[in-house]
DNA sequence: AACATCGCTCTATTATTCGGAACGCGTCAA
DNA sequence: TTGACGCGTTCCGAATAATAGAGCGATGTT
């Protein structure tokens, strides 16, 4: 519950720049954030000594270039992300549309890697996103997977049998979406399930 | 030069995960950062509120998800990654080979973006990375094209007649790359230029 | 059962952050 | 040219927030 609060002001500042389209100068920070010019430009210098944040010619902050290496660090230590990679690739170019890997972390479903097709679809959910549970393919998996009382006795007994869920407008209007486990390990009743979730447009 | 320590601190610990292979104890970690216990718990327990440290189910710390959130964000903010990317996927489809997106950052060069071959290198340089100036293709590039000194005048020769750089070796034993630069615009005296980097293998 | 170690919480002391004021520099207007 | 304003940055005393050690319950090892 405690934490240091020194450390959450620099993290704001650095999610702050996140959410920026462009870079930020500080005092446009500062003033955002209700900090001192001063204080601000203290939490920068030291996020910047770690490339957490850039600099550029005329002084701006941006996001900096060693979160590259830290996201994909987080990227790396997801062995799915690894195994899924190639079987994405193969979908994404076969179907010409986007397909995302999705799996359950700390209670939240995740988007873990994507490979994007040749469709209009290139802004949808990116890479780190969270999914909301109950309107998407994805969702509805898990949520047939672990017996959620809330899905629909008829829709789970279709996803059961066909051995995939679909999701047709739920979540944003005009997007239809395919979700399709991957099974890990044997098919037995402990095995760990992921997903890879196949996106089309049906305008 | 002057920082807010306990961001730095706080800084530490998060890299250090990011350095570590596997989940850390609260313990193991105070202990190499030369912090109390007590303290290095807040600092980890301010990092969690951002998910930039998660907690796996018995308790020890790993780098958290919204890593992955920010490192999209800065490699969406390089229009050139963008703008590479299917070039980059056609090269590496068609040589079978691993190509890297280059560019200049800060005075370093940075590895932008990258596709992997069907080849056996798939652990080289990461996304992130730093690329030494001094014994890649990449770098002999950039010297030549800013006129560096220290290029060889007959080497620099055939790099502009030919179009491209060849590291043989110089960098890691066995390994050969060919650096092309990538002109953005017209290739006229002030154009821009980026580089994509092709991987071969040559045992 | 005794022991060690884990992650976590509490509290007084102390080192740290805070923020207003001032600086040098660049830009724009008069 | 001169003046005013904005920028990012630096300085320093006052006040706050971080520190570190002891103690908590739970876990798992000897």
């Amino acid at each position: 519950m405690a934490g240091a609060a020194t450390v959450e002001k620099a993290l704001d500042v650095l999610f702050h720049l996140h959410g920026a389209e462009s870079p930020l100068g500080l005092g446009e920070i500062a003033r955002a954030l209700g900090l001192a010019k001063s204080s601000c430009h203290r939490l920068l210098a030291s996020l910047a000594v770690r490339e957490l944040v850039d600099q550029d010619e005329s002084g701006r902050y941006r996001p900096g270039l060693a979160l590259l290496s830290l996201g994909l660090g987080v990227q790396r230590r997801e062995p799915v992300v690894e195994l899924a990679r190639d079987r994405l690739e193969a979908e994404a170019a076969e179907l010409g549309e986007t397909v995302f890997l999705v799996a359950e972390r700390r209670g939240t479903l995740r988007v873990l890697d994507k490979c994007e097709g040749t469709g209009f679809l290139r802004a949808a959910p990116a890479v780190g996103d969270v999914i909301p549970p109950d309107v998407t393919a994805a969702g509805k998996l898990y949520r047939v997977a672990r017996e959620d009382a809330l899905v629909d006795a008829a829709e789970r007994e279709a996803i059961l049998r066909r051995g995939y869920a679909v999701n047709r407008d739920a979540w944003i209007n005009g997007l239809s979406v395919l979700g399709v486990p991957i099974w890990q390990g044997s098919r037995g009743a402990g095995a760990k399930r992921r997903r890879s979730t196949r996106t089309y447009w049906t305008p």
